[in-house]
DNA sequence: CTATGTGCAAATGATTTGCAACGCG
DNA sequence: CGCGTTGCAAATCATTTGCACATAG
């Protein structure tokens, strides 16, 4: 069983929530998919294997994932939220294309130093972090 | 005549769009602002000034300002968008509260060099950036 | 058996749009 | 006068909720 499904596990008898197999299903659409993608896309998704799924559990079972600490919403500030997978996984930071959307992730060990100054000056608890670049990727660039 | 004003009109004028009253209402009350504003709050105060105006005019000069570089949208995660100053504003971050919903701007030249040495790497071109921290501040921590 | 989960449809809330009237230039 | 702007109400879109039924433990 791979870790997230433990973690997931854990939450579930921590919280007193039972099992159900629509849940199960959008765990593993969400957990098997590359992208970052929003409630309708999982629905469908969701659907193609098990045609009697409502967006309302979608919805449901992805507010479950977040508090889980297994999903984090995220805005690209196309007026849609999508999720990406947050456990084990560092925090990360995005460049963001205004032309195509297109998605690059990120890391640089700087931001934490950043971080952890800029908390103490203001006697700040850290508990996540977003940074996110809009700008033109290099194909769009050369358009 | 403010700075931000300049840019607004010539940004009227290169587009071809007409003054109107309410539109500079909105502006003013924009501008006056020291806090980040959403549209509903920036609908109430218009109102009281100016009787008949609707929602949606706010809406609609909203993002005409948006469009002439003086205005910006942010989301801090509460679901509603707000809007805060651009024009001849450094880039800065925010220390979000989870618990109060307070904001603290702070601004640290480290993330220039962080995001020249990303950009460059993934021939990027960045055009705008947003940090967002969030966590507990210092007064929520105490309670 | 009992509490929780589900699908559906209706409710909500934010934002957009169509339209006839209005007003800037 | 002519075209952009406005307020209003209706339309749209994402998300939430109430409820009767299904189901896990």
């Amino acid at each position: 069983m791979t870790q997230e499904k433990e973690v997931y596990y854990d939450y579930l008898s921590s919280k007193n929530i039972k099992h159900s197999k629509q849940r199960e299903n959008i765990l593993d659409v969400f957990l098997n998919a590359e992208e970052h993608l929003t409630i309708q896309e999982l629905f469908e998704i969701v659907k193609k294997e098990n045609k009697n799924v409502g967006v309302a559990t979608v919805y449901r079972a992805m507010k479950i994932f977040c508090d889980a600490g297994l999903a984090d919403e995220i805005n690209l500030g196309d007026g849609n939220k999508r999720y990406e997978h947050k456990y084990n996984h560092k925090i990360h930071s995005h460049l963001i294309c205004v032309k195509c959307g297109k998605l690059i992730e990120f890391c640089d060990e700087r931001m934490e130093d950043i971080q952890s100054d800029v908390c103490s000056k203001f006697n700040f608890e850290p508990r996540d972090r977003r940074l996110q670049i809009y700008g033109v990727c290099e194909f769009c660039k050369d358009k």
